[in-house]
DNA sequence: TTGACAGGCAAGCGTCAGCTTGCGTATCAT
DNA sequence: ATGATACGCAAGCTGACGCTTGCCTGTCAA
């Protein structure tokens, strides 16, 4: 749990979450070249892969080898309990 | 909103929010001896009194002060949109 | 088989975050 | 007034993070 709170702390990790939600699936050269046209990160491909691999350590990606290609999907089921940590028992904070 | 990610990333800050949703309104000194005895959180006045400003800019701590004592209140609203981001709707970026 | 492609591994570097240390300021009790 | 209390400011240090660089492995097409 204490790995999804770092990694959703870099702007770089949450684009590449919004570009596997905007398309899942992706592979790792795909989400270099959407980052750079889409949200303007131009970043090398090693930096992508090496938070690729943050996000897969907080269990936020998950991944399938098919030959050559590593496919990335997104997994937001550890995003669930983040916010209800402090909003649940006070109640509805607006 | 980049700050409330990066607030939320440092495990003793998380505690000083879990502290302030157990119970509001505390002082600094207050965090400090409560941080010790129930989180095992050792950490200096200054130490904590730089979260709490960290958190302050983030939104999520609110201040008030009353003579020498300064009153710190939790606040939820920035935490609301954060898991929503990726749960619910796509496109929604910020 | 050869070469291009997709990705991995590891060392090195610059920068920043978190913490400490020391001193300063404002408020309150005595 | 005087000391104690509660907190703020700022410089310095250290370790971790993000990124680059270089080289390597594995896969597929021609």
């Amino acid at each position: 749990m204490d790995e999804v709170f770092r990694a959703i702390a870099d702007p770089t990790r949450r684009a590449v979450l919004d570009e596997l939600v905007d398309r899942d699936g992706q592979s790792l050269f795909e989400i270099c070249t959407r980052l750079t046209m889409k949200h303007g990160i131009s970043s090398s491909r090693q930096a992508i892969s090496q938070h690729l691999d943050v996000l897969e350590a907080a269990g936020l990606v998950v991944t399938r080898r098919d030959g050559r290609f590593k496919f990335h999907y997104f997994n937001g089921a550890p995003l669930a309990a983040i916010a209800q940590r402090w909003l649940q028992a006070k109640g509805n904070n607006s």
